[in-house]
DNA sequence: AAAATATTCGTGTACGCACACGAAAAATTA
DNA sequence: TAATTTTTCGTGTGCGTACACGAATATTTT
């Protein structure tokens, strides 16, 4: 094996140099340097992170900064386990982790969450960037202080994150879009539902529903698509009014898509004889959904593997900190297609294990 | 931070005690015993990996035993190279990992194989366990010597393997059902394709074949199936003559299926006018299958990760070596329905880092 | 050329744990 | 009670790296 030690024999010089030359620390003379770093490369040399990580002890700082989950909302909650798992594993490597949670209609507590995890001195940030707009200002102090973050989940343009991960938007939409026509078969026509308070991850959202409509632009399939946007989905009475109401008016109604997570709420609102007639089409594992999978209220979901994305953010930006890894800039997520049949087998919220210590 | 030296400074003992409570090291008197397992309880203290792999260094030999791949049979590519993946990984935990290959369609070479490896003195072993009643043979002496060992891909009954990682085959077949009734609708008829040379994994291959039947049966929908026994897939012209006159013979055919990765074999067989006609449905994301999806030969392909599979098979034992976590019983990979659309997302045959070290 | 400063580098300790060696304490024997 | 054996336990070193401290060497100033 070869450590920094047998390297520093090879160059005639001492284990503190060598660290020295490895870490851009200066204090070396261009001779010696030059002949380290060629021993350096000649045996292809990589700190070993296990060793890096017990000197080192709690050196790094990585914060979260989320949108909370709660009853109605449950979307987050997969993510922020894949975080703590993530979390747990790195502990050993000297990186903390610490979550923020803001309100995703919110803009306000994005902001004051954001301060709240500035002032405790991050290492590293990894952001779901839900407003455009503050995203920005954020960005600005993280730049500054040259603290480096990664985005997931929303796919925010224009910034100098070290990486995204999350789901190709526009695709997911195409591939609902596939679903549906297998679904309802050629000549037919299906309903787009939305809620107007999805502002904040519009960006998502709308390139779903192009995704959608391109499939069947682009493979010459007549579909008469409609769209309903709600104001307030959590308004249970009004959105039961609104949807029923409209689908009486248009009968010819066969399939509805709904390019949100929301799609539990919808099947709630909607009249048991419509439900049966109709196909839905939705996003997004979260308990309620599967359980509208199971009882064949809705015919697919597609997903996005939020559990992996909250996972791999922490272990990217850990490989960032302590290895010096930079990961690919974007990192697409799998577009899972789930049926009541294969739901169950997708995702794992946590890997079960027994623990055997005593 | 809790520390052995922490436990230690309370319990009124060296290091060395608590290191011998911790471990079963004997040598410690009961009244002494007690006293340290009850702090170490107390602070619920765990050892921390990292040093352990730096103390321990390279104490563990991890050996697999595993198909080879070809151009023939490219599935177990990704396998491997998951296991390459986390080879890397868990190097730093003083694990190392050495991979036997044996040909899959000769159980002498999976005994010699095993024989092989046993000379190497492993530590752990991770086996595809393709021949049952060879398999018999083997986990006796690893039995014997006390060594662990975990089933992946393969899941062979009544063994006391730490745990089976790879896809519920049964559920994979159902899944396979319900996609080819929604492509073919109600009131049609099918054939199964099979090869008489995989008697091997027959198991795998038959619940497959018996959960694609059962979707017809449990939803009551009326599907004339077919079953074809083709003797050598790797005999093109014999496949292809085969094939096309069952195809003639029995022109109400709509769908095939095909329980094995052999798909893209069968694709290349068929003729294209009975190609156009029917509905293919195969299994696993091999890169011949794929491009099969692309050029709208095969319409659904039914994946299971083989990549992760490989890769959590050297974690979990990893996991079990050094932090004596004994994984679940069985751990399912996920069903993924792959299309067109999603299936160049769904994969990852490594993750894609740039080193920035030198 | 001596003194002062700047540059370059070696040494030592810590991180948390495993394990070998041997010392102290307890139990047994003479 | 002294000598011997057995049980119990403390000390020290190493794993590979990070980093602080200060020593040696080179360079500049007077």
């Amino acid at each position: 094996m070869i450590t920094i030690k047998s390297i520093a024999k090879e160059a005639n010089v001492s284990e503190g140099t060598v660290d020295r030359v490895l870490h851009d620390r200066g204090g070396v003379s261009k001779k010696t340097e030059e002949r380290v770093k060629k021993i350096l490369k000649k045996h292809n040399f990589k700190v070993n992170p296990v060793a890096r990580a017990l000197a080192m002890k709690n050196k790094f700082n990585l914060l979260t900064l989320m949108p909370n989950y709660d009853r109605d909302n449950l979307f987050w909650k997969s993510p922020y386990l894949g975080i703590l798992e993530a979390s747990a594993e790195v502990k050993n490597y000297g990186v903390t982790v610490i979550n923020y949670f803001f309100d995703q209609f919110d803009s306000d507590s994005y902001l004051n969450q954001f301060e709240a995890l500035m002032d405790a001195k991050p290492s590293a940030v990894v952001i779901v960037p839900t407003f455009a707009k503050e995203t920005k200002q954020i960005v600005d102090r993280l730049e500054k202080l040259e603290i480096p973050y990664l985005f997931f989940n929303i796919d925010l343009e224009g910034f100098d994150n070290i990486s995204f991960i999350g789901q190709d938007s526009y695709m997911g939409g195409y591939v609902a879009g596939k679903l549906m026509h297998l679904s309802l078969g050629d000549q037919t026509s299906s309903l787009i539902v939305q809620s107007r308070l999805n502002v904040n991850n519009y960006y998502a959202i709308s390139k779903r529903i192009e995704g959608f409509n391109d499939y069947f632009k682009k493979n010459k399939i007549k579909n008469e698509c409609m769209t309903l946007s709600i104001d307030n989905l959590n308004d249970a009475a009004y959105t039961k009014e609104k949807i029923n109401s409209f689908l009486e008016q248009h009968d010819s109604i066969k399939g509805i898509f709904v390019p949100s997570s929301r799609i539990s709420t919808i099947v709630e609102a909607i009249k048991d004889s419509s439900l049966k007639k109709c196909q839905l089409i939705g996003f997004d594992n979260t308990e309620q959904n599967i359980q509208c999978l199971e009882n064949d209220s809705v015919s697919f979901l597609i997903s996005q593997k939020p559990f992996e994305q909250g996972y791999e953010s922490i272990r990217l930006m850990t490989d960032f900190l302590v290895k010096h890894k930079k990961p690919a800039d974007k990192i697409y997520s799998p577009i899972d297609i789930l049926t009541k049949e294969n739901a169950r087998y997708n995702e794992r919220n946590e890997r079960e294990f027994q623990h055997n210590d005593n």
